[in-house]
DNA sequence: TCCCTAATGCAACAAAAGTTGCGTTATTGT
DNA sequence: ACAATAACGCAACTTTTGTTGCATTAGGGA
């Protein structure tokens, strides 16, 4: 017997990446610490030390688990529709929660925390260039774009916002990223 | 007499926002610690936490240092021999230099931070807007462009990259986020 | 059901980060 | 030149953060 995952230790993990959400939904990242966190959870600050080691590896094991939920793919019928949906869905997530940012802040601090933000965005832009590939099969673009770059090339822009020059994101710049990329691609240089 | 900037002030505040990027250098931010920069400087570790209060402080006015030295626009003739030659640049320099990494990572931790990143770019931002400008003058961009917005849709990739999907950046990714930025203000929807 | 032990709780400890009071140095106005 | 005082050095202290040893609880196979 070398792990034991079933009952008390799950019921701890739940507890605890639940309480780290809610310390940062309420509080944000600066004052996210461990004893919080575990004061929160109902369990010793010793038990969280021991089994993830910082909040920034709570974090990582936090973006893991969202990772693995489903997400639901637009399907509006144009790969503008679909763009937009998608760049949409991403600027209303930073109005909302603090926790993305948080996670993009944890992956400067912790090499665990960067390597869940990578694989996070790694499954999420495969699974957004669908909408690409859809319009490629319905002849809407070019055959030899990169449906990947496509998506990255539409969402950037509100990351670069939020986190590097701090300009506010709303729904206007949504669809102005998302027709910039389209434009793009349709020019042949994506 | 209210303040006192000449003199010891001046010399301990160059010689510990030196200190500040030669730790951040070999060590990186997780590491950057008060009592480092300061002993590195030659300064006690009281002097450092009194004028400024924390690394994220000292960060954001090493940003400001930086954001009033002159930066030279590029003239290669064309807007886009211009905007390669500045996403070229952005892109070498997260090559080189763990500092741009580290003061975004600060301005997630401290509000003086955050406004020092923003008026850094916003200042940046202004004036590589001009080759934008320069190119509607010549009539290779319809009038009605928003300068900064190209700029910032061809800066975005790479930043997007380097803090958030942990991708590598190179010189080739730098001129295709370039040429998509152009290709978006040309279809006239930036 | 019973035993083994992984996982947790607890308390005491160690280390790092940040603060305070006070004496000393050196800039600046007169 | 010289007094007034802003800024610094130093040491002791407080707070926060992270660690360790040991007792206790509870999962899972026999």
């Amino acid at each position: 017997m070398s792990t034991r995952p079933g009952g008390r230790s799950a019921r701890v993990r739940d507890a605890v990446l639940a309480a780290t959400y809610a310390e940062l939904a309420e509080h944000g990242y600066p004052a996210l610490t461990v004893d919080a966190v575990a004061t929160r959870a109902g369990v010793h600050k010793t038990t969280v030390y021991r089994r993830w080691g910082s909040v920034d590896d709570l974090l990582a094991d936090a973006l893991d688990q969202t990772r693995d939920t489903p997400w639901a793919l637009p399907d509006t019928g144009t790969v503008e529709g679909d763009l937009i949906a998608i760049t949409t869905e991403v600027a209303e997530a930073f109005g909302h929660l603090a926790v993305p940012t948080a996670v993009v802040a944890a992956a400067f601090q912790s090499p665990r925390a960067a390597g869940a933000l990578r694989d996070f965005y790694a499954a999420r832009q495969t699974q957004a260039a669908l909408v690409v590939v859809r319009a490629v099969e319905r002849g809407e673009l070019p055959a030899d774009v990169d449906p990947v770059d496509v998506v990255r090339t539409a969402c950037a822009p509100l990351y670069y916002r939020v986190f590097v020059t701090r300009e506010p994101v709303d729904v206007a710049v949504a669809e102005r990223a998302a027709r910039a990329a389209l434009a793009a691609a349709r020019a042949g240089v994506i």
